[in-house]
DNA sequence: ACACCTTTGAAGGGT
DNA sequence: ACCCTTCAAAGGTGT
């Protein structure tokens, strides 16, 4: 894994800011401060464009209000599991994964918002208090036990979790926007400026309270815009689309959120002292407690036959359900470490950049996986642990294997036989060659580090300090031959990331389980030259300061993009 | 409407 | 023990 910084792996968490992503060249050893700065950069563009956000959304909202009951619908499952994962991992922040001190953000932020509370980490109430907020089924209290116990001090609050939120360029902005409007996207472990989180905060004073569940809507109605913003607490109660949730209407919230009565039930779900016994398998995805879980989706719900729920679902045509997923609710599988990274961290990645498609996304976001510290890598892989757990003790019988054949093969499966590029489009290099040499199959080095827990990570033998020079290569465990090593990659010019990225060693195609049977392709071309504007042409002239601020970090981070032309 | 693409990690079956 | 395959998320793109 990349843990990059060479030297300094002593400092862990406090300095995420050393981390430097790799993506860019080896150079970064050196010159980690001015990856940090990137990173500060990285954040705050995201943070300007995310907060630009929002006004999107609340499509929803009449939705929403008709569906008091809470919907077993993919969307809310998922939303639920996102949640979850945000309150687990809420809980351990305190722990090991201590936010960046976004130095950057000063530039942006304005000053006003400067939370003292959140830049001394004086949050605390927080986790708790949060956890609420987001989590209101959980019992917190009980959930504390979860905690751990590691980190005394709160820190600031890592809102991570960037529930789908809707990524509006930048470019009008204002540069004050950020104070009125939050965006999920805040909540991102980037993100830092716990100012933004969701944490209630008074309006008048701006003091963090502790909000009960029932003191919610006060504290959304700040603007009609940003309401949609911030997460239903009961997010994957509340069927949402992924978006803003709070078409509450002029009247507030007028969500009693039935399922609130179920929280002690919900608690002992999330506590430790869970009992898998309690929970039997349920039908439809509902826990007995008649909460749907996040992991479950039921072909039945989802469809809403009865179409009692959802009208709208109703005019959907059902997918052919075979008899199996009849008879069984599909319980998806448990996010792992990555996916819960991919999730916090997409939006922030989408906002950077313009590139929209996921392909390109993700391996922007593989490649700063692998430029995380391990104490962050940590965190992720400690919060799908637990993830996992839960999902054991929810579904005892669930097997990883159910869910095959649930989606049509692949066609790469298939096609493994021919040739790699027999059926793709012309492919693109991402990585520049000789970076494919250097990093060879780093890619999975942080499988090797994925511990059984985070403190193995941390103090794994098997993770040694990482050494640094590619980042990547963590332990030097893939020793297999990469077979697709040579694959050509494809050429894509420059840069596909946009902060840095593209030329990333570390995420080579290279599985050392030969997973990928082909070389990371960039079918389409990037839209570069808008990434390029992005990135370089501030919305605003606060923008430009903060650039400006930050141009040393521009120098150090080849940015290939910017040169590159999409075509 | 749906599969593909892309990423890492986990899981499970096969050898 | 290792290899291989599938799925998890996501959303633009292609068919």
């Amino acid at each position: 894994m990349p843990q990059l910084n060479g030297g300094g792996g002593d400092e862990l968490g406090a300095n995420d800011e050393l981390i430097s992503f790799k993506d860019e060249g080896e150079q970064e050893e050196k010159i980690s401060e001015n990856v940090s700065a990137e990173r500060d950069l990285d954040d705050v563009k995201s943070s300007l464009v995310n907060e630009s956000e929002n006004n999107s959304s609340s499509s929803d909202s009449e939705q929403t209000e008709r569906r008091p009951q809470p919907r077993a619908d993919l969307e809310s499952y998922e939303k639920a599991r996102e949640y979850f994962t945000e309150a687990l991992r809420r809980q351990q922040d305190g722990g090991f994964f201590k936010s960046p001190h976004y130095p950057g953000y000063p530039f942006l932020m304005i000053p006003d918002l400067g939370n003292p509370y959140l830049s001394n980490g004086a949050l605390s109430p927080s986790a708790r208090t949060y956890l609420q907020m987001k989590w209101p089924l959980l019992d917190v209290p009980g959930t504390a036990a979860l905690k751990d116990s590691r980190s005394p001090t709160p820190g600031h609050l890592w809102t991570g979790t960037s529930n789908k939120v809707p990524v509006v360029q930048h470019a009008h902005m204002h540069p004050l926007t950020p104070l009125i409007t939050y965006s999920s996207e805040h909540f991102s472990p980037g993100t830092p400026p716990a100012h933004l989180s969701p944490e209630i905060l008074d309006p008048k004073t701006g003091i963090p309270r502790t909000p009960h569940p029932s003191e919610l809507s006060p504290y959304y109605p700040l603007s009609p815009g940003a309401m949609g913003q911030i997460p239903h607490p009961l997010g994957w109660l509340v069927p949402q689309q992924g978006q803003p949730m709070y078409p509450i209407t002029a009247g507030g919230f007028r969500h009693p959120y039935p399922a609130l009565a179920m929280n002690a039930s919900m608690s002992s779900l999330v506590s430790s002292r869970f009992s898998p016994h309690i929970v039997p398998h349920h039908p439809h995805g509902l826990h007995q407690t008649g909460i749907p879980h996040p992991a479950i989706v039921s072909p039945a719900i989802k469809q809403e036959p009865n179409g009692e729920l959802s009208p709208a679902a109703n005019t959907k045509s059902p997918v052919p359900t075979k008899k199996e997923e009849d008879k069984k609710p599909h319980i998806k599988k448990p996010l792992n470490a990555f996916m819960l990274y991919m999730k916090e961290m997409r939006a922030k990645v989408v906002a950077e950049c313009t590139l929209k498609e996921s392909a390109a996304i993700n391996q922007i976001l593989g490649r700063r996986w692998h430029s995380l510290s391990r104490e962050e890598q940590a965190k992720y892989y400690e919060l799908a642990r637990k993830e996992r757990q839960l999902h054991s003790q929810l579904y005892p019988g669930w097997s990883a294997r159910d869910n095959y054949g649930r989606r049509k093969k692949r066609k790469r499966d298939n096609k493994t036989d021919s040739t790699p590029e027999g059926n793709k489009k012309p492919c693109v290099q991402y990585l520049p060659q000789e970076k494919m040499i250097d990093s060879p199959a780093s890619s999975h080095g942080s499988m090797l580090d994925s511990p059984a827990t985070p403190s193995a990570a941390l103090a794994s033998p098997a993770a040694p300090a990482p050494t640094h020079s590619e980042q990547a290569q963590p332990l030097s465990l893939t020793t297999k031959p990469d077979r697709h090593h040579h694959f050509p990659l494809l050429s894509k010019p420059s840069s596909s990331s946009c902060t840095s990225s593209s030329s990333s060693s570390s995420s080579q195609p290279t599985s050392s389980s030969g997973r990928q049977s082909t070389p990371p392709l960039l079918s389409r071309p990037l839209p570069l030259a808008s990434l390029h504007a992005s990135l370089f042409s501030p919305p605003s002239p606060f923008h430009q300061a903060a650039f400006h601020s930050h141009h040393a970090l521009f120098q150090s981070q080849p940015l290939s993009l910017v040169t590159k032309s999409a075509d």
